[in-house]
DNA sequence: ATAATTCCTCTAGCAACTAGAGGTTCAAGA
DNA sequence: TCTTGAACCTCTAGTTGCTAGAGGAATTAT
């Protein structure tokens, strides 16, 4: 049995993100001790490491629940799983995209202002004037 | 001088958010009329832009203040507009890259359960096991 | 037995908004 | 001029995913 401190270090999730987790009903309330304190099984902290694999991957806690509720099923609720991957790889995609565009954008704005600052810097007017974009957002 | 509204049309920003700014500091408070309405004129439009602008390129709002104390400012001020602007590229080209890696692994994923769900789904198997993965996160 | 560490609950705070309740003012048409 | 409907007002609370602190009890090591 593993006290929620070593939990903690076995999975690299905060002690006070484990209790928001049970707050939320993502891990199920473990059993006390006779002073109350919380104590793990295996089953536990295999069931945190998966959520935590999941943020990692940038999934949020509400599809995090939707995974674990599917855990041992079969056939067509499967695919909802491979749904919700999808629809995370897809949102990666969509970021990714975007972030580039800004990439450009801030770049062209750095740049525009490296060597002089004469009276009024290109950063400060860049970011004020959305028409001297190349892209849109 | 424009209604609420009418600065919200102009500049993307709902309503709602417009009256945030303005209690964090970001936006003055405007003057009123007889009814307590918020009347804005052209340096509150203009200011605006600049922050919907910056919040596009992804800066915190914290930043975003500190650049607009800039205003105006020349010589070494200057200069900190351009570290605000190289820091936040910075961060964005972390993101991308961090995003990259999340896109492999998360497509890695969802191919290996393309075909068949026989009875234990990879995806769920994949989420669960960080060991499994390519890079590390 | 005592001290250090970990644990408990609870409240409040962070970013950056969004939504709703309950009520007032403005602008345009009849 | 009156009326109606849209837009406005303030205030509170909710969102997501935690983090920090207060004040106190339990556990562990010496």
């Amino acid at each position: 049995m593993y006290a929620i401190g070593d939990l903690s270090h076995r999975t690299g999730v905060k002690v006070p993100t484990i209790r928001f987790y049970e707050d939320r009903g993502l891990l199920p309330p473990p059993e006390r001790t006779a002073g109350n304190q919380r104590r793990y099984d295996e089953a536990a902290l295999q069931r945190l490491q998966f959520i935590r694999h999941s943020r990692d991957l940038g999934l949020p806690l509400a599809d995090i629940e939707a995974l674990l509720t599917l855990e041992g099923a079969k056939g067509q609720d499967l695919n909802q799983a491979h749904e919700i991957a999808e629809r995370q790889l897809e949102d990666i995609r969509g970021r990714i995209t975007r972030l580039k565009r800004l990439e450009q954008e801030l770049a062209r704005i750095t740049q525009a202002c490296d060597g002089q600052h004469d009276h009024v810097c290109a950063v400060l007017h860049a970011f004020g004037d959305h028409d001297a974009c190349d892209g849109s957002h």
